[in-house]
DNA sequence: TTGAAGCGGAGGCATGATCTCCGGAAAGCC
DNA sequence: GGCTTTCCGGAGATCATGCCTCCGCTTCAA
């Protein structure tokens, strides 16, 4: 319908191309150690240029940071997919959450958007392609008696935010000890456990959790409450 | 040796002693809900109070927290002895574990402090104080075959920090999903389990993690490698 | 009644992130 | 080489936000 030639209006000049690649590459490496609390300006330095070439390349950080995830993120779901492959159903989950996780333990940024810590519909999006192919992987180990039945796909979503958490708390001096703790999780996913003394959240209620989630240090609503609830002039009324 | 009435240099005014204890009661909910992002400013209004008040009264929001926090910290040193009194190692340490996470979950800024989200020293104390306890409630019950071998104290530690994500992002809405994945955990932690493919951090270095713990969204030290392993100048070379 | 103690909250100070602007430096075409 | 176009650099404007002070007014209590 419209022209195929939109997609490149000018060449860009040498330098411009070079220096926006040398963005795109500091970019990942200061989002993955830093995470997204690091600024276009950080970015730019890192890739020893001026704000302004930043500036210049991408509207702010966000769309440069989703541009880079949107390929790993791309990754994870293919790896959802392959693990369906994998003959032994448990196999094939476990194969899944690692390969997950080491793409995101290896990532700040990426473990940020995964998330949802900056934008819930984003991280919407990847669970809306992600969940699916989860659940079959689940399914299909208790199905064949790998796992044990009252275990939920959002199970394995809080696995994973569990396994972000020891990676960030380990941090690069051990980058692999979430292997240790899913290796424990996971053997509390195997049949014949202790009877859950909870319910797991459904789907909808997992993706609310993860859009309301506070995160720990994140900006939260202002406290709409202010002295409702309370005595109203406290030790000072009026008259 | 010193005189005794130090602590009373004039009794305060009623309506001002009043006040101190809204502050108070003001600062625990706002603490407990959202954390030490809260201002002393929020306290204030949620007491129904001037800010120049809470001021007054607290040097700080830091000292009004930990003055808090200080004796929810001894509740949670307390189940621990108490822990050992149990009969069975295995529910002792069960039995501590909830314990320590139901007055955990419930309060996000005292999950906080002992994350030590805003103060390393504070956490180290807390740390210094539970080690031993932790420790001997783990040894228990490995001795009677409860648990296996290979655990170690700082796992224990992970599994704190697990659940408190867990609670962290399940949020009000599901104020004890922690106790289904505690249940998995600790399904992980009998005899009989996979071999862990890494080994538990050291208790130094469990204390050294918490320490330099970069908090996902907390402000860090600035990168301080800018342009120095980037190309010096990039595409604008000086001649 | 009257001075001391306490209150409220606007606003000053500090920090830090985001993004703009424009003089000057390449790039690329002739 | 000359000349236009594109791009660069980074100081600093703008904005957001948190922490805390200051001072005119209120309340307490002797």
């Amino acid at each position: 319908m419209t022209t195929e030639q939109v997609a490149t209006p000018r060449p860009l000049r040498k330098d411009a191309a070079r220096n926006r690649e040398l963005l795109i590459e500091a970019a990942r490496e200061v989002f993955a150690r830093r995470g997204l609390e690091a600024s276009l300006d950080d970015v730019a330095h890192h890739a020893g240029l001026g704000v302004g070439t930043a500036y210049r390349h991408f509207a702010n950080k966000y769309e440069l940071a989703s541009a880079l995830m949107e390929q790993t993120i791309e990754t994870i779901v293919n790896s959802a997919e392959q693990a369906m492959l994998v003959d032994d159903p448990w196999e094939g989950l476990v194969a899944f959450l690692e390969a997950s996780l080491v793409v995101q333990t290896a990532d700040r940024g990426l473990r940020e958007v995964l998330m949802g810590v900056h934008d819930p519909q984003k991280m919407a999006q990847v669970h809306d392609r992600l969940f699916g192919p989860i659940s079959e992987l689940l399914h299909r180990a208790q199905q064949s008696g790998a796992v044990r039945e009252d275990a939920d796909a959002t199970d394995l979503g809080f696995i994973n935010g569990m396994m972000c958490t020891v990676a960030d708390m380990a941090g690069d001096s051990s980058p692999d000890l979430w292997r240790r703790y899913l290796t424990m999780c996971l053997d509390g996913l195997r049949p014949g456990g202790t009877a859950f003394p909870t319910a797991a959240l459904s789907e909808p209620e997992f993706r609310d959790a993860m859009a309301n989630h506070k995160h720990t240090l994140t900006r939260t609503t202002k406290d709409t409450s202010a002295g409702q609830d309370a005595p109203a002039k406290a030790a000072t009324p009026a008259s």
